[in-house]
DNA sequence: GCCGGAACGGCAACGGGTTGCCATGTATTG
DNA sequence: CAATACATGGCAACCCGTTGCCGTTCCGGC
C-alpha cells in the first residue's frame, strides 16, 4: 500500500489533500478541474485544506493523462535578430493571456538545431509557432501532421500561415522612390532560403512593371550590417541611385558602405530598408524603411495555433496577410539629376559620416 | 487488461516497442536509460524496433517519476531590450549543450507578472536563472528555497548570483574621462529599482573620490532613448563636459537630445554608456560604452545552474563576477577647455546630426 | 408509498515511463 | 565440484492526476 504521508519538504499531492478533507482523491481532482461535479460545500473546504497544505496540481501529471500541457513553442531563427523581439512579445502575452506557457526556441539559423530543437519539444507542447522557419516545406508538414503549427513569415501549403504584406510593402517603396523621380531600383538580396527574400523581389520585378521603373538584383548578401557593406562594394561597380534592400541591417550597412566610399546618402543614392527595426531611427541618415507589424505577427500567429489548439480546424487556405506601412525618413530624396546616369559617382572627400569607424563586434 | 494494440496515428511507447522486440517494457526502457544495465544486443535490438515504430520517450511521463523534466526556465526583464539577446543566446546553448531546454520568460518590467509566471513554470522546469529579476530579494530567496535558481545581474544574499564587473568598468570609464581632461562627470541614472544602477552610481563615487574628480548624479530617468533625451533637457539647465549614462539606450537619447539642442558631442560633452549595444556602433558619433559580456553572462548563469540541478551545492557566497571592458569610440574627446566652466554651452546653429528629426514609435 | 432521475462521491483503470527487488542463468573462484 | 558473484531480464509498485462507470442518497411527482 503506497504510504501518503508526505515528508515535509515535498509538495502536496491530491492525496495528501484527499485524507486531510476526508474524500476521495477524485473529489480532490474533480473539485479544481470540474468545480460544478461536487458538491459547493465540499468543493469549498478541499479548497480550503488545498490552500492550507500549498497544494498546486502538477501540470506534468495533469498532462500525462489530459496530453494537454498548456504550453506552446515558439521557434526562432535568430534572437539577435531585433526583428523577433516583437514577434516573441506579441506570442508570449497572447498566450499568456489564455494561461498558456510559451516555450522559446532559438535555431541559430540553422535547419539541423531546428529540427532537433522541435524534436525533443514537440511531445511536451500543445503546438508550435514557426517564425521564419528554415526548415524545408516538407519537413514543416511533417510536424504539422504531429501537432498544430502556424507558420509565420513564410507560405506553406496545407499548413496555417501569418505572412506580412511584402507585395504592398514593396509597392509603396517603389512608388515613394518612384515619385523622387528614380526611374531604376537596385533589389540588394539577402539569403536565398528565405521566403520573404523572394515574394519581395519577385514584388519589385512587378511593381517596376506597372510602374515603369527598372529593376535588377544584385546579392544574395548576408543579412547583416557586414552584408551591407560588401553589397556597398559591389555597388561601386555597377552603380545605383536607388536601392531597396532586403531588411534594415543590410540597408544600414549600405549606408555605411556608400559614405565611406564618399557617397552622399540620399544625395546621391536613396536606400529604403525592411523592418523598421529600432536601427533605422538610430542611423544617420535616418533610414526609410517599411515597417511589419511584428507584435500583431506573434500576435495572430499564436491565436490562430491557440483556436486549433481547441479543436478549430487550421485555416489551410490563403495565408492570413498583415497590412505594413512606409515610413519615410532621410534616407531617401529626390534623385540628382545633375549626376550623368552612366558613372554617376565621383570620387570626392568623404563626408562627415565617412569618418565613422569600421565596424566593430559586439 | 490495457489493450496495447495502438492506432497508428498515436505515438509508439516503450509497451508498443516491448512487445514487438519481445522483451518486457523495463527492458526497453533500460535500453534506453540505462543501457549498461541491459545486454548490448538486446539494447541493440530494442533500438532497432524503436527507430522503426518511430518512437521517442515521452518526457512529461519520464518527468513524472523522476521528477526531472530537464528543462530550464530564464526570466528577463524586457525582451525589447536588446542587451538580452546575448543572455538568452548564451543560456540557450549551454543548455541545450547538456541537452536541456529553456522556457524563456518575458516578464515585461513588472514584478506582478514575472511572479506569476515563475509560479506557473516552477513545478515543470529543473531549474530558473532569473536575469535582471524585479522581484524583492526575499521573494527571489522563496522561489530558490522550492527549485535551485541562479540570479543574474544581481546580488541576493544565499543564492548563487553572477553579475559584471560594474566598479571596474565604471572605474575604467572615468579613468578615460580623466585622461582625456575631464575633472567633473555626471551620472545619469536609470531605474532606482535597478541593481546596477545603484552599484554603477557607487562604483562612480568611490572612483571619483580616488582619481581626485568630482561626481554628481541627475535622475531617475526611462532606460531608454526618451528617458536620455529628457536627461538632456535637464541637462540644460546643469551643463557637463562629461557624462556616464546608465545604459547605451539613454546614452543615445542623449546624444540626440543635445545634438538636437546644437551642443556638440564629443566636442563639447563627452559620453559614456554601458552595455555596447549594436546600437552603439550605429548611433553618430559611435558611442564609447562599457561593453559587458552578455554571452558569457547566460552561459555562466546557465552552467553553474546546471551543476546545481545534477546536485552540486550552490555556490551562495560572492557573486561570481565577469569582466567588462571599455570600448572607444568617437563619443568622447578631450576636454574643450576654450569653454568656461560655469556656462560651458553657447548656443549655436545646428551641426548636421541635429538635422535628426525626432525619434519615432517603432 | 413507489418510481425515475439528478446530485454527489468513490472505485479503479488508465497515461508512459522508472526502479527496487527478485529469479534465473552463466562465469569465476577456491 | 560446490559456492559465490555477476550479468540479465521480468514483476510490480510508483509518480500524480483524470475520468468512465457505478452505487447511494435525496428529491419531486404521481
Amino acid at each position: 500500500m503506497p504510504d501518503h504521508t508526505r515528508p515535509p519538504d515535498r509538495r502536496a499531492t491530491i492525496y495528501d489533500v484527499a485524507a486531510e478533507a476526508d474524500v476521495s482523491p477524485s473529489t480532490v481532482s474533480r473539485a479544481f478541474s470540474r468545480p460544478s461535479r461536487v458538491n459547493s460545500e465540499t468543493a469549498e473546504r478541499v479548497r480550503q485544506v488545498a490552500e492550507r497544505l500549498g497544494y498546486r496540481t502538477n501540470p506534468l501529471a495533469r498532462a500525462l493523462t489530459t496530453s494537454r500541457t498548456r504550453m506552446i513553442a515558439l521557434v526562432i531563427a535568430d534572437i539577435t535578430n531585433p526583428v523577433y523581439a516583437g514577434i516573441v512579445r506579441g506570442a508570449q502575452e497572447t498566450a499568456m493571456h489564455d494561461e498558456y506557457t510559451t516555450v522559446l526556441i532559438d535555431a541559430q539559423e540553422s535547419d539541423r538545431l531546428e529540427r532537433a530543437a522541435i524534436e525533443r519539444t514537440m511531445s511536451t507542447v500543445d503546438g508550435i509557432v514557426l517564425a521564419s522557419s528554415r526548415m524545408s516545406d516538407s519537413a514543416i508538414r511533417m510536424f504539422a501532421k504531429q501537432r498544430p503549427v502556424v507558420v509565420l513569415n513564410r507560405a506553406v501549403a496545407d499548413v496555417p500561415c501569418v505572412v506580412t504584406d511584402n507585395p504592398r510593402g514593396v509597392r509603396r517603396a517603389a512608388e515613394h522612390l518612384g515619385e523622387l523621380g528614380h526611374d531604376h531600383i537596385t533589389y540588394v538580396a539577402g539569403p536565398q532560403a528565405s521566403w520573404p527574400n523572394g515574394i519581395r523581389w519577385r514584388s519589385l520585378l512587378e511593381a517596376g512593371m506597372e510602374l515603369e521603373i527598372k529593376v535588377r538584383q544584385i546579392g544574395p548578401f548576408s543579412p547583416t550590417i557586414e552584408g551591407g557593406e560588401r553589397a556597398a562594394e559591389e555597388l561601386r561597380a555597377r552603380p545605383a541611385t536607388a536601392v531597396l534592400a532586403f531588411n534594415d541591417q543590410m540597408a544600414i550597412g549600405l549606408i555605411r558602405g556608400l559614405t565611406r566610399m564618399g557617397v552622399d546618402v540620399p544625395g546621391e543614392v536613396s536606400i529604403v530598408g525592411f523592418d523598421n527595426t529600432l536601427a533605422a531611427d538610430i542611423v544617420t541618415p535616418g533610414l526609410t524603411t517599411v515597417a511589419a507589424p511584428f507584435y500583431a505577427e506573434g500576435s495572430a500567429a499564436t491565436r490562430h495555433l491557440l483556436t486549433m489548439i481547441e479543436g478549430a480546424p487550421g485555416h489551410t487556405g490563403r495565408p492570413m496577410v498583415l497590412p505594413v506601412r512606409l515610413v519615410v525618413r532621410h534616407s531617401t530624396a529626390a534623385r540628382d539629376r545633375s549626376v550623368g546616369r552612366a558613372r554617376p559617382w565621383v570620387r570626392r572627400p568623404p563626408t562627415l559620416a565617412a569618418r565613422l569607424p569600421p565596424p566593430s563586434k559586439q
